[in-house]
DNA sequence: GAAAGATGTTTGTGATCGACAAACACAAAT
DNA sequence: ATTTGTGTTTGTCGATCACAAACATCTTTC
């Protein structure tokens, strides 16, 4: 396994930070930037103009903002995940059943990816959103994913991502975590106790694929109130197992 | 009005060609995209690696492909949009009401980018996606922005953009195009007669803020048979052009 | 099973190119 | 009118990036 050295390319590391910038300022102008990247302005104007024909970045006003060609690579990004469309319905089915808020995410990165997101009648409100990236120890739907790694593979997600505590609740010790990874196993599905949002609770599946390999995990998420007894342990786990299952089957079939 | 001059950054414009390749190949290795942008294995391998450091590229059995962190980005970006969030609820009312295809959508580097598509129960199969972009020319919702923009403006949108043909109906003059925009801007709401694809019409009327600044349009978009007669002479219209007006009246109201 | 032909990756090197600093143009504010 | 912000442009030198070629792994092929 190589650990992916080569050389870096400092231009465009400076033009990612450069982006990282303008969406953490909500938009900036030049000097702004310079500061905030720690380079001089002009450096900074070249970047920009040049991000700037290459329409990525947008100019409103001398303020520079994301453009929304990302948008366009990120919806091609989205449909290219396998499964994509027909876990589109599955998951608008689970919301409408259960009532709550359902979910599909993939790994990418050693984090998790929201990409679908369905509200049912009662759904709480989350603040997830489509390409919002979450650790994966603190969410039912990461640790689903995480229990089908390999044990080098989520000790190596571990290194590189810590294990940030959220709430009181989050797992913040490796044994801990791979215990419950290994208990999630056992079960086939994985619990989300409190641990990245107090007073919310989660339950998710894996999804795998017909070679065995994980392609993502969809959930359903809930207040406390409403996530506990035997809807808690057993309806909704059943209903995740069931939206899991269709994914992978629907995957499989070609359109 | 200065002309976007300003020195250009070789590597930024080289990476952004290499996701330019990762997009039209669909995912490709070093070597493929080495050839498809001209350049040495080696650099393309740095700017690669770079990117994957950056995490906006993955890599899946030897073939890099776009990453997910552009939705991140591009979800972003497009909610970043005032005015996004009362759309979405209107236009999925424009949809269920027409029982058609129901579009929103803004101007970004002289193309037509679009925000939103909602499917009444009859909708048609359009191509059109979230982010996808296309000639402001030649559809209904470009023609509606186009109408609100100063005839400069306009002027210099078809001097980068060009009029490029996409049907036997497509607008392929100035002075044709500026015809209809006078047109246009009397009538309030701009159509779409098989312009952009054949048997497809479209209704679009512009989305103006306070301040009298064009801010997107809103569409319904169907088949001709469907799209004929009083429908698309009157129904449509006070269709449209209402939804256009409740989202300019909620963009100016506060949260 | 050895050799050939693909990959992706690494290295040294010289020419390019990009960052800095400072000057410049143009605002708005004092 | 002067000051203090912008964003933009320029000359210059040192860093850095692309090339080419070698290297490491794989398949393929005969």
């Amino acid at each position: 396994m190589n650990q992916n050295g080569g050389r870096s390319v400092k231009s465009v590391d400076l033009t990612c930070s450069i982006l990282r910038a303008l969406r953490e300022l909500d938009g900036a102008g030049v000097t702004e930037i310079a500061n905030h990247v720690g380079r001089s302005k002009g450096a900074v104007h070249n970047h920009l103009s040049t991000l700037h024909r290459n329409e990525l970045v947008v100019k409103e006003n001398d303020e520079y903002k994301i453009g929304l060609k990302f948008l366009d690579y990120g919806t091609y990004a989205k449909r290219r995940v396998s499964g994509y469309r027909s876990a589109k319905e599955v998951v608008r089915d689970l919301a409408e059943e259960s009532g709550e808020v359902a979910n599909f995410m993939v790994e990418e990165h050693g984090v998790s990816v929201y990409l679908i997101k369905e509200r049912g009648d009662d759904a709480v409100r989350t603040a997830s959103y489509e390409g919002d990236r979450k650790p994966l120890h603190c969410t039912a739907l990461g640790k689903a994913v995480l229990s089908q790694f390999s044990k080098e593979r989520v000790e190596e997600i571990i290194d590189s991502r810590g294990l940030p505590k959220q709430t009181d609740a989050t797992i913040t010790e490796r044994d801990e975590l791979f215990d419950d990874l290994e208990r999630t196993r056992e079960r086939g599905y994985a619990y989300d106790d409190e641990e990245i949002r107090s007073g919310l609770r989660c339950v998710a599946a894996p999804v795998v694929d017909s070679t065995g390999e994980v392609q993502g995990a969809v959930s359903v998420s809930g207040p406390i109130s409403r996530f506990k007894g035997d809807r808690f342990r057993e309806e909704l786990p059943e209903l995740v197992l069931d939206a899991a299952n269709v994914i992978q089957i629907n995957a499989a079939m070609p359109d």
